[in-house]
DNA sequence: TGTATTTTTCTTGTCGACAAGGCTCTCACG
DNA sequence: CGTGAGAGCCTTGTCGACAAGAAAAATACA
């Protein structure tokens, strides 16, 4: 378990050492490889990063205010449980932010977020046609955060961007759930959104954005079902 | 300037002084009693609050993680400033949370929920009663954040509380504007958003919940571009 | 007198060490 | 054999001190 990669005794430079050891444990949480309920050792990790253990905690308190790990006082922290039993309040949250944030970008958008947001389109292609997973994930996060920034309301780019977060380690397995028959599906669809955003056509945007959310609800819940017998609200 | 109040060396339980920090801290943000754009000295609170700096710091790693101050590399931490200039999104997404709560409270409050509601409503009716304006903004928030719970999804709660804070400096300003006329409308706005939700009428609750919403945003419309046309900085 | 450079100072970032709280294991006792 | 008190361990929480960057001040020079 004491697996001792990333151990280089280097010279960092004086702030950088947080923000790596924040966004390396944030990815190895969010990819599954930090399995949630897994405790969490500060010296550990102070060792293994060659660092005194208050750079970790300041990063540690950074992950616990984004929920992604949680700290019993006095005692451990560990990593945090995935909330299957408020799926649905997710998925709902999720379909509104889908909607908003379409529905703004046609409303909002310059050429330049069009341009950005091609190029991710067509990331997101090359990692369905590689059939990369992981790319999938990144690029159609990357895809719709660029949709959420084309919007121009930051509260709403922020929340979205926070849900998006929050469900990477569901889309994970949902991704996963892929091997076979991969959703290039979801090209057309996303280019069909490019579509009404550019022609700023908000109630087509609006319409396809909660179509595009819906359908990836659905093929989660039932990913979920398939996986637990336990019935699902949505 | 150097207020030495709080200074009080009493012994803390062991992990008590960062909350102590963060909610004083907090408040005094969202108070103005610390005013937008004021530097933030470590030392300083240590010395104020009698402890080191460790905890001093936690304390403000959180709330740079709310957004309540911000932190210059190496350099100064100083409070958040008021983001004036993205208003209208601001607005736009406080009235989709005020309708999006609202409706689900109606869809999924208990008998429990709407006792709370009303507890709350009747001390916000009180607040107004004695024109207490800090009192209004503190008992108005604990309204709507029990309709946001009484809705049962935790991510649009969460988010909602996250809007509530962000504009508490707004807010503060706005209700200081009633000091002549109080807005005794809004508890009768709030008592028909109870009706609806007891009744379980989600459309009522949505179309009040917007009204609501709606009403306030033009009012503190108006109020800033009264501030707007003196010439009045902050 | 104006500008470039150096020095000083001030704040933050990091470290190693110590103390406190909780868990576990042991052991006495019913 | 079961139960509860106590000792030891293990992790976190806090502290004082030092180092690094950057702004401000002081100095040298044209």
């Amino acid at each position: 378990m004491t697996t001792n990669d990333g151990g280089q005794i280097t010279e960092r430079k004086r702030g950088s050492g947080v923000k790596m050891v924040y966004d390396l444990l944030r990815d190895e949480i969010l990819d599954l490889k930090l399995v949630p309920g897994s405790p969490i050792d500060e010296v550990q990790l102070a060792a293994r990063f060659g660092m005194s253990r208050t750079p970790i905690r300041e990063a540690l308190v950074r992950l616990a205010g984004d929920g992604l790990i949680e700290t019993l006082p006095n005692r451990s922290t560990l990593v945090s449980n995935i909330d299957f039993l408020n799926m649905h309040a997710y998925f709902d949250a999720l379909v509104l932010m889908y909607r908003v944030t379409t529905r703004l970008a046609a409303l909002h958008h310059t050429t330049d977020d069009l341009h950005l947001i091609r190029g991710l389109q067509d990331e997101f292609a090359a990692a369905v046609q590689a059939q990369d997973a992981l790319g999938m994930i990144a690029t159609n996060a990357g895809f719709h955060s660029a949709i959420a920034a084309a919007g121009r309301n930051h509260y709403y780019a922020s929340f979205f961007e926070r849900l998006l977060v929050d469900g990477r380690r569901i889309l994970r397995l949902y991704y996963q759930s892929y091997e076979d028959q991969l959703p290039s599906r979801f090209v057309e669809e996303h280019a069909e959104i490019i579509a009404a955003v550019e022609a700023r056509d908000v109630a087509a945007a609006d319409r396809l954005g909660k179509i595009h959310a819906e359908q990836i609800v659905e093929q989660i819940n039932r990913l979920l079902t398939r996986y637990q017998s336990s019935d699902i609200q949505l």
